[in-house]
DNA sequence: TATGAATGAGATTTCATTCAT
DNA sequence: TATGAATGAAATCTCATTCAT
């Protein structure tokens, strides 16, 4: 008399192929953000993300909706990634150097090394209003978190007064323009990039306290229209 | 009106028509500047181009051969006048640091300001092999002067000894990225803008010479991959 | 439990596993039904008629060949029952006029019921050749039946003359269009939604028999590139 | 000094041009009607209306946005025109059955003749519902209409009291579903076929007024789920 | 029997480019 | 020189169907 069988084993996700479903999503994604790097967002195509992750174009639409969803998921990754690394710079007792360098360490390693889901970010236009709006939002909070910790070492009076805004902008325009020109095969290792540029762009932060009379340093301000 | 007023006057080839086929072409030029600047290489349509320069999209290929061109045409002309400000700089006798502060600012005034054929420049990609190559070149013609340039500041003494590759690299990321959060209508001018971003990246450079075992001053090489 | 318990007992072949699967057969019918009833047929997905039927897409295929032959049973069980119907009413004894309700309220019986098969029928354009001719063979002998239903009428008197061809489609359009508007969750029932129909629509014939010069009584010919 | 030769010539849409593409978006609306009549509205491709208008896939989106525009046109233009027919109607002085059978008369010729954009109408459910809603509207409207003249009917003793809705229904289904079964070159003209269909619907509103238990002559709501 | 995954054909749509005038 | 119109290739996406298990 057992014949309403809801076992919980004909559903389509039993435990098992769910997880290896998920797996496969995974997979994709790590293709679609090297391929999103490779090429650029604009220039990737369906075709090629589906090579790349090899299988047919159309088994691509099994597991994502589309282009949009795809590019969303990396850049949504990625942007989590970046915010907890700057909440946890923000969290540290070190001094606010070391936590810039740990912001600017993290940025690159999630930018550049074969994450799922890592893509050269915040190439976000081509998305709907609906996908593009949360993840202006995460950017602007990132940048936010870069300017706040500018800002505290300059209240704190480790580096010297200066247009957090801008400056700011310069550490991220500096980063993100890396997997530009980063090769993976290359000769420097990501972690020796990072660690120069880390060198290099706190530097310009720091050194004697020298009066500014263009300096900027109240309160951030989201500027939505602004790109990280 | 009776100037040149040979049998066929209006053939391509009379002087007074070329002057204005050449007028012509860098409106177009121009506002094919805008339409990438505004939208992205990728996403500005031919349509576009031709609406902002005020004729039909047939129109545009009697002036130009196609989107290659008028994206080479930008490109090339934004370089050229990169690497005239590279090489004035590279003449001057100022203190190394102000050379490369004059680099900076040019750098962004071509990038972002309304010149003809400024874009938000290297997104080269989508060129074909013969167009795409030249503008590789001098791009890392330009990269080379500008890592020439740190490089001579350190051998004087001005700045401490860096990666100069790399640094070179986050000066010109730095600057490169700005053309995304520039806006026109904003609060800073091109100018200000240029003067802090130079002032912050050359105090990066500077500083008390502190000895970095890392630093690599090996002559410059090109990197042919590298992206500008 | 022992009951054919021969070797393979649930290969294909055994008494018991064709009944089961017979009825799982009508279960999809029925699911199918509901599916081209309410998205249409050009609508329906072979996804979304797995997931009514609750079974995986690929599953349907154990029990039909395809989209085509449930669209085909679909339709041709609903003709089969309405021929019936229509050979029942022409060998009732009652007035014509009744026979003709009777009819009438079959359809509409089995076009907007839940019954299995029964769908908002006659969208037959995307079957193949082979499962199209016999269904439009049935649904012009059903459309005669109806014509030969209207030509006894006014043979016995109970109707005015009229063009038994035009109206009998007049008719059964003024029937097929009720599964267009008809709303299982509305406030007429289907009884009284048929009640209402077959009053007007035979109130129509009947009347005081006038002379109509046009009127077509000829014997009905199949035209066979009508739909009922 | 004519430089701007703003002159009203060299826009995209001189007077005569904009004429004769207007004409060319004319044909295409008669060739996709032709089309959707033909298949149905579902079954339609584009590349069959290209092919009936007799121009490439991609040409046809110089002239429409798409399918859905295609389709809202077409269905667009013949529920006015059977708006105006019916308030035409309406507002004649003749007896209310002589209304109701120029609305009907209307009605096919507005369905079934080679006018531009005369669909076989209302398969609206693939459209958008930015442009679903207004459509729906107006054949909400225009049934309220065909239900008023039979209410007005009823009224002035014409008719018999019935269910105003369910007739409108009857009625209209009728007429709509001519358009399956019209053959353009079949043995009757669309105004034999007209005649007939009128005199046989208006014919089962008439008669002796007979008292009917389930008469419905509550003044007109608008049923917007309802399909006409 | 049943499933998740895969596929290939075809649909709509876009767009750089060309053509006739 | 300039235009409206046309085209063909490619892009994204859908979907009935099949396959391996």
């Amino acid at each position: 008399m057992v014949q309403n069988s809801n076992s919980s084993s004909n559903k389509p996700g039993s435990a098992r192929v769910r997880r290896k479903s998920e797996a496969r999503r995974l997979e994709i994604l790590r293709a679609a953000a090297r391929v999103f790097r490779r090429s650029g967002v604009a220039a990737a195509g369906m075709r090629d993300i589906a090579e790349e992750a090899d299988l047919s174009p159309g088994n691509l639409y099994y597991y994502f909706a589309g282009k949009d969803e795809l590019l969303f998921f990396c850049q949504d990754q990625t942007v989590d990634r970046m915010l907890e690394a700057a909440e946890a710079a923000r969290a540290s007792t070190l001094p606010v150097a070391d936590q810039l360098r740990a912001v600017i360490r993290a940025h690159l390693h999630y930018t550049l090394e074969e994450l799922e889901g890592a893509t050269a970010h915040l190439e976000i236009d081509m998305l709907a209003e609906d996908l593009r709006r949360p993840l202006i939002e995460k950017r602007d909070k990132y940048e936010q978190a870069v300017r706040a910790l500018i800002a505290k070492g300059i209240k704190r009076g480790e580096f010297a007064p200066c247009d957090t805004a801008l400056v700011a902008r310069a550490i991220l325009g500096a980063l993100n323009w890396a997997s530009r020109w980063y090769r993976p095969d290359g000769k420097q290792s990501v972690s020796a990039i990072a660690q120069g540029l880390a060198d290099y762009l706190v530097r310009g932060l720091a050194g004697p306290p020298k009066a500014n009379p263009n300096a900027n340093t109240a309160p951030a301000r989201a500027i939505s229209g602004g790109q990280t």
